[in-house]
DNA sequence: ACCATTTCATATCATATGAAATGAATTGTC
DNA sequence: GACAATTCATTTCATATGATATGAAATGGT
């Protein structure tokens, strides 16, 4: 017999919700940023010159979402778009000054807000189970 | 330095999100059944005679939800609402007939479709998993 | 070189979502 | 027992979302 309870994509699901949501407490409030937004900052972070295309299969969110993110990040300065002069159908977004200062704050901020998150577990098991979701992370989706 | 393919928010959040696509597309296609609605049949196979309410605080989804998915397994004849003759103002809902075969139907699938997802891991892995999820939801939530 | 196809980002549009408003019913207080 | 405050479900409304359409640019086959 199925329990809610003990379904794991509803627990996972259940766990994810809560974690977006007081993460993005952090930042929207804060930062006036959607989750969408900072992950894309944090991508570019990392990963300088990327087109959306990148971003999107990279980052777990659709083109629109991404799309969207970028122009909202473009306006309020954080974030610069440049055609791609080798092909001109690639956009390259890379951070501003005043996005790597985004960045820069909210960075201590969020990784302050997964120690808490994970404050209920021991270290060995914090790394358990980041283990764990890698490996589920890492197996090929199953058949659309 | 802050690297999102090791934040665990986001980790845990691209995971859902690959559990419940995957799900939903077991029952949106086969039974035209949202995860919303999923959700609140599988809730009432459990619990009997349940007020909106009751199930959006123990189902994290937020009214509104609830009670449009209410509604339309309401209109489909999966659920039947019965004003509580108590306290006027209460819905019970209930599976019908049909709901609970709908349920018994779609059970095996979604039991099955668990069992896929967590095949990476190895059976004790598997309930290691489960455990550290628990551990994570039971803790009270961060301030909002 | 030409045309069909593909790829990329954005725009469009219909639907989903959730916060706040509404209205009905109940409870508590004086 | 009246009436203010609260609780419950639904509705409303503005925004978010995502599937599809669009148009611009690049690629491949002949």
């Amino acid at each position: 017999m199925l329990e809610l309870d003990r379904f794991l994509p509803y627990l996972v699901n259940k766990l994810a919700a809560r974690l977006s949501d007081e993460l993005a407490a952090v930042y929207q409030k804060r930062f006036g940023i959607t989750i969408a937004e900072w992950r894309l900052v944090a991508h570019l972070a990392e990963h300088k010159n990327v087109s959306i295309r990148e971003i999107f299969v990279r980052v777990a969110m659709d083109k629109s979402k991404v799309s969207r993110a970028a122009s909202r990040l473009e306006l309020s300065g954080f974030v610069k778009k440049t055609i791609n002069p080798a092909d001109r159908r690639l956009i390259e977004l890379q951070l501003t000054a005043k996005g790597r200062k985004l960045f820069e704050k909210i960075e201590p901020l969020a990784l302050a807000y997964e120690r808490e998150a994970l404050s209920p577990l021991s270290a060995q098991d914090a790394e358990t189970f980041r283990g764990l979701i890698y490996k589920l992370l890492a197996s090929p989706p199953t058949a659309r």
